[in-house]
RNA sequence: GCCCGGAUGGUGGAAUUGGUAGACACGCAGGACUUAAAAUCCUGUGGCCAUUGCGGCCGUGCCGGUUCGACCCCGGCUCCGGGUACCA
């Protein structure tokens, strides 16, 4: 017996099952068919759940994988969890639950969660970053990395035994390499030096090394945290305090792909935001090092300088090294011991929150030392102050206040030498500085009257001839630090032989994390680990006990996805080789400067060392927006009474300080969807309100129209609805707002295809959006209406080609066909929904019953709405699944039946649209293409209904 | 501050990149069916004027420019979103 009408909740529920049990979305790595990787970036698995904007990328890659599939491509789209992190281990913390196990559950409902809404993933191919099996190869790469460093002259990673070689033969003298400056040695003395010498040295070359640095340190969390982990001098997770701490770290030299990083951006289809977002991180800039030579320095040193202004070292008035400098102590002269001595340890300690809430502050001092100018020979001041960063060039600057807003700022404060070495009539350098990279040298001895870019090239030329310095080039980016003192992580595969870091043995991977009594961190900067003595010791020597960060099992995973289960290999050669790259990745762009930054750097690295034959992993990518939520506060006033709570709603709010901020469950919010008209919650919503938060029970409650409002609200239900005022803004969607939406619910109610075309119809991809039910009416009347084109109402199927298909209808059906083909390519999912909307109202107004035609429309809405066409194609009598069906191939023809393009002649002449706009009225435009010899010819006596003559246009005819 | 985006009806958004602006949908108004409601269907819906008829004018944040023709290109603003923050 079919049903009659569209029941969503018997069909999706069908076909998921269908699917499942025939595996018919597994695919093979071999195959006829041309290859195409489709790609989600993997969800971390918290415990809140999906809500409805997680689903959204993932529908639109549905939707790509369901398309390229009809187009006859072997299609790899695969899904499977980022499982290591923070909050699993915080959960831990406070309930004792081992987080393996608090994630294997958040897997399972995950899981759930996307099987309702249909997507075609091969759950064959899963990964989980916290399985050994998994964590194996993490551990692996990590492995290579140690022992491979990054030649310069070849602009590759090699094996760090060819190093060791090259020492032997002719010390370092030769060899460029990216990392810190080592001191040269020559062969003799490298054969010299003993085994933790030696490994100290080749700790500069290796890509994965111990460091010791000024780390981002969070008190809260017990932990390291690398620069985008911190935001505003805070954890990106949590929002707890970091401050600056010097510490042993392991850190991964990403620092010299920073021109690989940067030159790759140029041969990937990325949006132009995501790139300049990247470029601006690797942060390249030209310029000089300089060498300034210090005065009555005992041991005859120069301050290294960079500058990307060469051409402006004529107006270098003062010096200024960075807090952190290596030589502060040496440069403070006695005289200024005290004062200046307290400002470095000052400075040194100021909390990176302190620091950046400053930032507008100057603060500095005087050394009492001297440098001479090495063009002038004049002598001049070194000063300290924290706007000169000791991270980045060497920690020290020479300071052009003329041309630089923050040597200008410094300079008024401390009363220095201000002077203009650039030209420019508007400026008044001893009022504001003139930062601009144009103009013409001035005050500039040999440099005088060029222009800024020729100034520098000569400038340079003539620091390298002097041999002052040396022209060359930095980066913003820094070495990502990737040790983390916490227990839910990848353990790093190093054991310490009397101090010294030793990999493990390959055959000893995957090293496991062992069972912990407490999760939580020391506190004294070790992992939990350390205090596994059993685990810690061994045969050899002491274990390293800190754990990978998060992104490192993120780094590769869609690698592993090709040959998942592999244990000889992170997947095996032909795997790689027949997927290849990721054709289409679709996530969100917060992971602009980590994920999507490290996973390259690591392609890159092992394409150098040969596992992989591509070296940028995601050909294209699509970041979708996010779907926001509207987030509803209740300003309350708290006023006491009687030692009750008493509290008072606002519908204006002046001092904000007055009042307390709850977030409010939106359900309970009236009128949050108009914007015209205030929110506010009901007697409901406060009931509701007094149930979830806690200390409001017997608390009395004062509305701003007045009426009070005892704590249980008996008899006090008058004729006036009491009225809390709140305020409505856009924001996430969270937990702690109380306004997520579960797709689960909207599956239930609406059905999986309603939930995937209106989130595709809600608007472009690429967009944030407030999440809003608003609409969704619309979607689902479609598949209603689509449902009953080919289903009567006594459940019969209608379409039959009985009769040929009509002119008109396949006219809607081609267009339909171009339209969405096109518009899946550019990935404009939003305007196909319209299409189909489009598409079946004609087909309705047409009475279309052919049933080729009606046929070739579902293939087409499949990849939109896979469960419903499934089941029409079913009932159509189709054995096999629609997805198995080829893309129907579009004709041209039936787009110009009734309506067609012409050039206008007249008198025998074809006229340019130009000329005729520029000669003829409309009218007379009119009058001429109704009398073409073409045109009436095609007319055949009928008369046109419509004729749309567009001056410059050529004309378009209706009948 | 600097670097990217963006601004179109009451709302979400179309306009395939210089060629009929407002598709499609929501909302709203009116109507049909119904004892009634739901569901469904039909009509109207940018603004102003004309509406016994075809119609007219203005309209894509603001000002100016290029063009036969501009939501689209150029110059100058205003506001909003994202990235970044003493990077020399």
């Amino acid at each position: 017996m079919s049903e009659a009408h569209y029941n969503h909740r018997f069909i999706e529920h069908k076909w998921q099952q269908t699917w499942r049990d025939t595996n018919l979305y597994q695919v093979e790595n071999k195959s006829a068919k041309p290859a195409y990787y489709v790609l989600d970036m993997f969800p971390y698995p918290s415990g809140a759940g999906l809500h409805v904007g997680h689903p959204l990328g993932y529908i639109a890659s549905d939707i790509v994988s369901r398309y390229k599939r009809h187009n006859g491509f072997n299609v790899l789209h695969p899904m499977g969890y980022d499982a290591f992190g923070l909050p699993a281990e915080q959960y831990a913390i406070q309930t004792g639950q081992h987080p393996a196990t608090t994630t294997e559950e958040n897997i399972n409902r995950y899981r759930q969660q996307m099987d309702r809404i249909g997507f075609s993933y091969d759950w064959s191919r899963e990964v989980r970053t916290c399985e050994p099996s998994y964590y194996k190869w993490t551990q692996w790469i990590f492995m290579q990395l140690f022992s491979h460093w990054f030649n310069a002259n070849t602009n590759r990673a090699e094996h760090i035994d060819n190093l060791v070689a090259i020492f032997e033969n002719e010390g370092n003298v030769n060899v460029k390499h990216a990392g810190d400056d080592v001191e040269s040695f020559i062969a003799e003395e490298w054969l010299n030096f003993n085994a933790a010498e030696k490994e100290g040295i080749l700790q500069n070359y290796r890509l994965a090394f111990i460091k010791e640095t000024t780390v981002n340190w969070c008190e809260e969390l017990g932990t390291v945290l690398a620069n985008e982990e911190v935001k505003d001098g805070v954890s990106e997770r949590g929002g707890y305090p970091v401050v600056k701490k010097p510490m042993k770290q392991w850190f991964l030299r990403i620092t010299a792909y920073a021109q690989r990083l940067l030159d790759g951006l140029d041969t990937i289809d990325w949006s132009d935001s995501i790139k300049e977002i990247q470029r601006n991180w690797i942060g390249r800039s030209e310029g000089a090092s300089v060498n300034f030579a210090i005065t009555n320095d005992a041991q005859q040193r120069s301050l290294e300088i960079f500058t990307t202004r060469p051409d402006t070292i004529f107006g270098a008035t003062f010096m200024v090294v960075a807090p952190e400098h290596d030589w502060v102590e040496d440069l403070i002269t006695n005289e200024y011991k005290e004062e200046t001595s307290a400002y470095v340890e000052w400075a040194k300690n100021r909390s990176e929150r302190e620091r950046m809430s400053e930032v507008k502050k100057v603060t500095g001092a005087f050394t009492g030392s001297y440098c001479t100018h090495p063009f002038t020979g004049k002598q001049i001041p070194i000063w300290v102050a924290d706007y000169v960063l000791g991270g980045y060039g060497t920690g020290a600057i020479m300071a052009v206040p003329a041309h630089d807003s923050r040597d200008h700022a410094f300079a008024k404060k401390f009363d220095l030498d201000i002077v203009q070495v650039i030209e420019n009539s508007d400026a008044n350098v001893q009022e504001e500085s003139f930062d601009a990279k144009e103009g013409t040298s001035m005050n500039s001895d040999f440099l005088d009257g060029l222009e800024v870019k020729d100034a520098i090239k000569k400038a340079i030329d003539f620091i390298e001839t002097k041999k002052l310095g040396y022209g060359t080039i930095n980066y913003k980016l820094r070495d990502a630090g990737f040790g983390r003192q916490r227990y839910w992580g990848e353990p790093i595969p190093v054991v310490f032989e009397n101090g010294i870091p030793k990999l493990i043995s390959d055959s000893e991977l995957p090293l496991t994390l062992p069972d912990v009594e407490n999760y939580k961190p020391t506190g004294t900067g070790e992992s939990p680990l350390a205090a596994v003595d059993s685990w810690v010791n061994t045969e050899s020597g002491v274990r390293e006990t800190d754990t990978m960060p998060g992104w490192a099992g993120s780094s590769w995973y869609f690698l592993r996805y090709m040959d998942p289960t592999n244990d000889q290999a992170i997947a095996s050669k032909d795997a790689i080789n027949y997927w290849g790259a990721v054709d289409f990745y679709l996530g969100g762009s917060e992971h602009a400067t980590g994920h999507l930054l490290y996973s390259r750097f690591w392609t890159k690295f092992l394409h150098d060392i040969n596992v992989i034959p591509f070296d940028e992993p995601f050909k294209k990518l699509v970041n979708q927006g996010m779907i926001q939520g509207v987030v509803e506060t209740l300003y309350l006033k708290k006023e006491k009474t009687d030692g009750k709570n008493h509290f008072v709603s606002a519908d204006k709010v002046e001092n904000a300080d007055d009042y307390t901020e709850i977030p409010v469950h939106v359900d309970y919010v009236t009128d949050y969807v108009k914007t015209d008209a205030p929110s506010y919650l009901n007697l409901e919503g406060i009931r509701s309100f007094q149930d979830f938060r806690d200390g409001y029970d017997d608390a009395i409650f004062e509305c701003s129209n007045g009426k009070f409002i005892d704590g249980f609200f008996e008899g006090n239900e008058g004729a006036v609805e009491p009225i809390f005022y709140t305020h409505s803004a856009i924001g996430k969607m969270s937990k702690r707002w109380f306004n997520v939406v579960n797709p689960d619910d909207i599956c239930e109610e609406y059905g999986a295809d309603t939930l995937r075309l209106y989130e595709m119809f809600l608007g472009p991809l690429e967009d944030s959006k407030p999440w809003s039910i608003s609409g969704i009416d619309g979607v689902y009347r479609f598949l209603k209406k689509t449902w009953k084109l080919f289903i009567d109402k006594d459940g019969n199927f209608v379409p039959t080609n009985d009769r040929p298909a009509e002119k008109k209808s396949l006219k809607t059906l081609h267009a339909t066909i171009k339209k969405v083909g096109d518009d899946i390519q550019r990935i404009s999912l939003n305007t196909c929904v319209s299409t189909f909307m489009i598409a079946v109202n004609e087909f309705t107004e047409q009475k279309c019953t052919n049933k080729e035609v009606l046929e070739q429309f579902l293939i087409v809405l499949a990849p939109f709405a896979p469960h419903i066409c499934e089941e029409l194609w079913e009932r159509a009598g189709h054995a096999d699944s629609i997805a198995k069906a080829n893309w129907p191939i579009f004709e041209e023809k039936h787009l110009v039946e009734d309506s067609k393009n012409y050039p206008i002649s007249i008198n025998g002449k074809t006229r340019t649209n130009l000329e005729l706009s520029l000669s003829l009225s409309k009218d007379q435009i009119e009058e001429a293409v109704l009398a073409d010899d073409e045109v009436q010819k095609w007319l055949d006596g009928k008369s046109p209904k419509k004729v749309i003559v567009v001056p410059g246009r050529i004309v378009n005819l209706v009948v």
